[in-house]
DNA sequence: AAGTCTGTGTGAAAAGATTGACAAAAAAGT
DNA sequence: ACTTTTTTGTCAATCTTTTCACACAGACTT
């Protein structure tokens, strides 16, 4: 699809461009250009013009961006236009919370089921799902076209429980649990450090 | 401090340094060299001496980094031998299970309240703490030296509790609203926007 | 106690990311 | 219709980050 490689960098952009591309059609904004896009976003107009032309002239000259044409663009790029399948593997507060967070509904990602190893968690309603055992994960799987899994769990059967998701085909891992996963190449874990991210603020606190 | 300016590039590869470092610990490994501990975390162990040497010569020649010693030290750096009082805006699913995330204490972090503005939920339980109303934070944030706020909030009601959470004199805010935070000089932001993070797998899962 | 070898600290080079500048295209104005 | 203004796409320059290479400090061996 993409005739050059994507750097990360610009990769980790393309949610905030949407973000804002989301406000701006709230305020029915209908065109904009880099350089007024780049005053609301804090960012120079030149990186805004040089990240999207990874994708394609999305824009014209004279003219700008049309709000709603480089939204859906976005959108598609990001993978938003297509569902997902979510499957959330721990029941702990976290997990639970994840899966009455309704927002991801609106973006195409479903959370279709929740799993935990803790027996008297099972069979408890989690928002409108019921937690289901460990030992229904591969069929459920299967049977529902999961993309995603989220690791809602502690550190220690972290690697263990990716690898077996792993093995059931899942390939994308939304990984909460405070350790690194070792995942073979075709399989992606995007990591949500939640401590790691708290000490940016306790150092500056400290060094600020 | 530091007489040179630290990049945030290094800044926030420190809680992994100091993740790993709690794992060598555990395993009762006395002494690392950069070229091992590189291994194990999948970085050049070039970076990882740049890097520490940022902050001082923690690091002996023919012996590598004591491993108790580093660990301290980065505790120091990253500020984690200080109590921080944390208080959490929100008591939603995610405003709660912050609440009953017990992992912060281990590292100096006391999450000292819960408010929200919903009447419904002032009075119940969250954890071993009680919600409080929004009038009580002004007195609290005041009497309990709190230094961090953490924002688990929608997005609209997020900019302008932040500002008035900055007159009370909260600096640091932990902001998991999907809004960036316009705040003055001397106050800081660290964003957790799950969704962003979430749209890092949906691109993979297209692009990949 | 001398010699060997490990592994840091560091300056320099390479790679990567961001910003600046401008030609060319389109829109707006006259 | 022609000119001026706007604003993109893109190339070059700058700035940042990462990697390389090596002198030499100091631990370990015999």
């Amino acid at each position: 699809m993409n005739k050059n490689v994507i750097s990360d960098a610009v990769k980790r952009r393309l949610p905030r461009y949407y973000r804002f591309l989301s406000v701006l059609q709230e305020e029915k904004v209908e065109r904009i250009s880099s350089e007024e896009l780049s005053k609301r976003m804090g960012v120079t107009a030149s990186q805004i013009r040089q990240d999207l032309n990874n994708f394609g002239g999305f824009g014209q000259q004279g003219y700008g961006y049309n709000v709603d044409k480089l939204k859906t663009e976005l959108s598609r790029i990001l993978g938003l236009d297509t569902a997902h399948n979510i499957i959330i593997i721990g029941a702990g507060n976290l997990g639970q919370a994840l899966a009455k967070y309704s927002n991801f509904q609106t973006r195409g990602l479903i959370v279709k089921g929740i799993f935990d190893s803790n027996e008297d968690l099972i069979g408890k309603k989690a928002g409108e799902l019921t937690v289901l055992p460990m030992s229904a994960l591969e069929d459920f799987i299967k049977e529902n076209d999961i993309s995603i899994a989220t690791l809602a769990i502690p550190k220690e059967p972290a690697p263990e429980v990716a690898a077996m998701l792993y093995d059931y085909g899942v390939r994308a891992f939304w990984n909460f649990a405070h350790v690194d996963l070792d995942l073979p190449e075709d399989a992606v874990s995007e990591n949500v450090h939640l401590s790691d991210s708290l000490m940016q603020l306790t150092y500056w606190l400290n060094n600020g």
